[in-house]
DNA sequence: CAATATAGCTGGACGACGTACAGTACACAA
DNA sequence: TTGTGTACTGTACGTCGTCCAGCTATATTG
């Protein structure tokens, strides 16, 4: 059971190893088990050890978010219906955060993601919205919705019911229709004839 | 500038008092700087004598959070129209969210709230829905789209932008037609000829 | 291949946090 | 008046994020 280094000798961390950690952690256990303590010790390391990787507890919360928002698939560019196109985009969005239940609270927390892979999404998202004849205000407005719309549902398909009363768990595939549903009535208003442009 | 007590010596503490006045720091200055000691400083109290008042920090917040929900205002209870109902219920909501803006963050966190008062709020909801047609199962998960929905649209009402570019700030009357042009795509889908019943 | 620079680590510490424990002195009931 | 309960204080414990100062394995240079 050997773990302890002597100062100078490593311990091949890396940023990829440290994120990767701290989400396994964090989907073991939750935000509350995710501690820089704990993070060193899985890796086998000194708690500062962890500084030389990463800036801070904070952004490495945000990284693991945005690098979760990798596995999300964009609609293919050229694709004809851009609202068809925005409904696939939020529907890959959301079985995403299906496959990563752990962080969906923190995405709800912070709102979104905001690293570079956020922002990638982000402006396909603004392209297909234009196609579809939303510019400007309206579509920075529509991007929020569908975002929180999104996040929102994962969010309760994910977790115990709000109110404790009766509690029947309901099937993943009723919901997921279910956002399928919501998602259809929210394109249709956001791009529907009184879709308003760019003032 | 006295302000130090000797054991035993009362402060008037309540609370009604502390309550408040966590509500108090968290409109001024955020969660962050929601600290036990901060609140305790400014209460003119050693720390600790909070925990006459209050369990624990947890518990002081989700009653921060259960006590606003008292200004929601329920629809008459003999409304003609439930689906209407629920629209001004939610609105109502809505109203009182934007009005502390400072919570919705936490409301989000938590997914809503739990006390009497969202007790109370949830069961006026189930009692329109049923009136509408919806019970059982469904009625439960379409509790939760509406309670997800509008914190979900409080929380970005309320917020800068995700992604920061262009962030032209959206004024607060759009945003409410939209939530309200939004509700009422939900509350057609949910009480629409679809909708199911109990199984 | 030797000398030097860099950077990945360790040990230790600091300040802030939530909260438990034990004691003190006031308020009120008897 | 005496007794009892409770609203406080002081103090302290354990944990957290993070900083500073080393040390040394490795990369870089000549």
């Amino acid at each position: 059971m050997e773990k302890r280094r002597t100062p100078g000798q490593r311990a091949g961390l890396s940023r990829a190893r440290v994120l990767a950690t701290a989400h396994q952690l964090l989907a073991e256990s939750g935000l509350d088990a995710l501690t820089m303590r704990a993070l060193a010790e899985r890796l086998e390391v000194a708690p500062n050890a962890l500084y030389s990787h990463v800036a801070s507890k904070t952004t490495l919360i945000d990284d693991v978010l945005d690098d979760v928002l990798d596995e999300v698939e964009a609609p293919a560019a050229d694709i004809e219906d851009p609202t068809a196109g925005l409904h696939e985009l939020m529907a890959s969005t959301y079985q995403v955060l299906l496959a990563h239940r752990d962080l969906v609270p923190l995405y709800l927390a912070r709102q979104g993601a905001r690293g570079p892979n956020a922002q990638r999404l982000g402006e396909i998202m603004l392209d297909l919205l234009a196609r579809a004849g939303v510019s400007g205000t309206a579509a920075h407005e529509a991007l929020r919705v569908l975002i929180v719309y999104t996040i929102g549902f994962a969010a309760f398909a994910t977790r115990p019911p709000i109110h404790p009363g009766a509690g029947s768990p309901v099937p993943a595939e009723e919901l997921s229709e279910n956002f399928d549903s919501g998602l259809r009535w929210l394109l249709a208003g956001i791009a529907g004839p009184t879709a308003r442009h760019t003032d």
